[in-house]
DNA sequence: GCCGTTTTCGGCCCGACTGTTTTCAGTCG
């Protein structure tokens, strides 16, 4: 509901209550975050502080903009948020500004909450050394560690000097957190100087990676093995190590050169389920876990199932009773839980959906029988037509959508349509040779599916004007259109979105390409309203892409799942440069499991012809 | 500060490793 402005006098102009600019869900994150640090060195009830942060991520990943819904007057309900931080978020939304906030930044100055930072340093730390030293920076720290003074406190040696000193450095080359691609890249590289570790039965990448995060920041490795020590010493002494931060019987923690911090975790065998609930995470599900193991008289730890004592406490000596199990399955199946996939593991509603039997029944990467999204040469592709098309055969694909750019977008080499009718020829040309194979009865190389066909599309430039770079008639030539938006990325919400809907609604147009337009931790998502544009793409049966490029995943899952449940379509493609980036694909499917997608909201899960009769059934709607 | 299939109050997950304070607090995940 909009705000009427306060009593009109002739000599208020109406600029005079113009509101302050709306926060991003990022800011009001930052914001809350930086309030559960502060609160963390003040000493704080540690729940408190918690709940500050906890809060923070919530905004930080929900799909609403929370300031705009807030100053519009239907606040969205947010986990985490109550009637505290609520109250805080009004008033950050109304006057862009929060006086709980600033009181505390004047008490402790926001350069102190940078120490954090530095491995091996918490609050506790932080607060000491402000009180006590009055440092209250990272510089300041550094001078003090070097001249010794550090020693002088209650707790410190002058090894603990030389370890915040460690920790500097340390902080100061580390990297910021990896794209999944890195990320399995290191996994495939520990994994492979792991193997015939002496008693290792199986090594699992956990954490974040396995729930499949869109960016990584540590490594949890998990080894089941006969032999810890072997296992530790290995990986202690791996030459990519740089540093080694911590080792002992169970675990080894090392930070490998330029690259991530590693975690290995020691499982005993046969009792790997456990461990893995726990160290795959996400924290808050396994919060969860734990409250449902204690309410049925467990304690949970990663280690399996404590009998709890008529105390509360985990039964001792001789009563002690420990449930393990080999498997995951079996240790939800313990808590009366089905199995939940690790990308559901969010504390996003899983348990609810579990408990209610409507967990999802996940799309995966082998539902997907077609791209529609890949580019060739003729553009700003690497490789020419016949070997992506090679390529994407031997990936298992049925059918590939060509898609070059269009010829406004020069920087990519943009084709005209006399260049798309030549390509078209190309095409024609590769799928009669297709053919031929087929009826010879050649077995297509690498034994991938008959009926291998190219579909020819393209990559339709969405322009700055709000026009669409090639006429109907030469878009109805195409099987498959793809469009998207690269150029004037900074235009007012309202502009930008409405470029967006007219190519929604434009009946040739049948995929709407990474609608965000955001590169990850480089370029911010498009403003846009995207409630209209969920709404325009269900109504026009346009698909939405999930671009499976690790620096893109666009739309992300949390706006995936937003337009399932608003009834959208989802294409999930990998918009290949290369015959590698096939794998893009793999990338995308995680990510629209994270969005709790399902196969059948899926296009090109379908066959060859049913995907041409959908985009044939489309532009004759429109007419 | 949040939250409810026992609870609107009283909980809030649990353990490994480190350094050093000879019995534990701090940090981390």
């Amino acid at each position: 509901m909009p705000r009427r402005p306060p009593t009109a006098t002739a000599d208020v102009p109406s600029t005079a209550v113009e509101e302050p600019p709306l926060l991003s869900n990022a800011e009001i994150a930052r914001i809350l975050h930086e309030i559960g640090d502060i609160l963390e060195v003040k000493g704080e009830v540690v729940y408190k502080t918690v709940a500050y942060h906890r809060a923070a991520d919530e905004i930080a990943r929900h799909p609403v903009e929370v300031a705009r819904a807030y100053r519009e007057g239907r606040p969205p309900t947010i986990p985490g948020v109550g009637k505290a931080i609520a109250e805080k978020l009004e008033e950050l939304a109304r006057t862009g500004r929060l006086a709980y906030y600033e009181r505390l930044r004047e008490e402790f100055p926001a350069s102190l909450l940078a120490l954090l930072e530095i491995p091996g340093v918490g609050p506790k730390t932080v607060k000491l050394l402000y009180e006590q030293l009055g440092i209250d920076s990272i510089e300041d720290l550094r001078r003090a560690a070097e001249a010794g003074r550090l020693r002088s406190l209650r707790g410190f040696s002058a090894k603990a000097e030389q370890s915040i000193l460690a920790g500097i450095a340390a902080l100061e080359r580390r990297p910021g957190r990896m794209l999944l691609d890195r990320a399995a890249t290191h996994v495939a590289a520990i994994e492979g100087a792991l193997a015939g570790t002496p008693g290792l039965r199986r090594l699992v990448a956990a954490g974040s990676y396995r729930r499949r995060v869109e960016t990584i920041g540590d490594l949890d490795l998990l080894a089941e093995t006969d032999e810890p020590e072997a296992v530790v010493e290995r990986v202690t002494t791996l030459p990519e190590v740089e540093r080694v931060l911590g080792r002992g019987s169970h675990k080894a923690s090392v930070v490998l050169r330029g690259g991530p911090q590693v975690d290995c975790m020691i499982m005993p065998p046969g009792a790997a389920g456990t461990y893995l609930v726990h160290f795959t995470g996400s924290k808050a599900h396994n919060v969860r876990l734990r409250a449902r193991a204690r309410d049925r008289g467990w304690s949970l730890s990663e280690h399996g199932f404590l009998r709890l004592g008529p105390d509360g406490e985990p039964l001792a000596g001789a009563e002690a009773e420990l449930r393990t199990f080999a498997t995951e399955a079996e240790v939800y199946g313990f808590l009366e839980l089905p199995y939940i996939e690790p990308e559901l593991r969010e504390d996003r509603g899983e348990i609810e959906a579990a408990l209610a039997g409507r967990l999802p029944r996940l799309v995966e990467r082998s539902d997907l029988r077609g791209d529609l999204h890949c580019h060739s040469d003729w553009s700003d592709g690497v490789h020419d037509i016949a070997t992506m098309a090679e390529a994407a055969r031997r990936a298992g694909l049925e059918y590939i959508v060509l898609t070059d750019h269009t010829v406004s977008l020069a920087i990519a080499r943009g084709l005209d349509p006399a260049r798309f009718a030549a390509q078209r020829a190309v095409v024609a040309e590769l799928n009669a040779r297709y053919e031929a194979e087929e009826r010879d009865g050649r077995i297509p190389p690498g034994g991938s599916p008959a009926g291998f066909r190219i579909l020819h599309g393209c990559e339709l430039e969405i322009r700055a004007d709000g026009s669409l770079d090639l006429p109907g008639e030469v878009l109805a030539g195409f099987d498959l259109v793809v469009a998207s938006l690269h150029v004037g990325r900074r235009q007012p919400r309202e502009r930008l979105t409405a470029r967006v809907l007219a190519a929604i609604r434009n009946p040739h147009v049948d995929v709407i390409a990474h609608p965000a337009g955001r590169i990850i931790g480089e370029r911010d998502d498009l403003d846009l309203d995207w409630d209209a544009v969920f709404e325009a793409a269900a109504e026009a049966g346009t698909a939405l892409e999930l671009n499976g490029s690790p620096h893109r995943l666009d739309l992300s899952a949390e706006r995936a799942r937003q337009a399932v449940a608003a009834g959208c379509l989802l294409a999930i493609d990998s918009d290949a440069h290369r015959t590698t980036e096939f794998s893009h694909l793999d990338w995308g499917v995680s990510q629209a499991r994270r969005g709790w997608v399902e196969a059948t909201s899926v296009v090109n899960a379908r066959s060859r012809a049913e995907l041409l009769a959908w985009a044939a059934g489309k532009a004759d709607r429109g007419g």
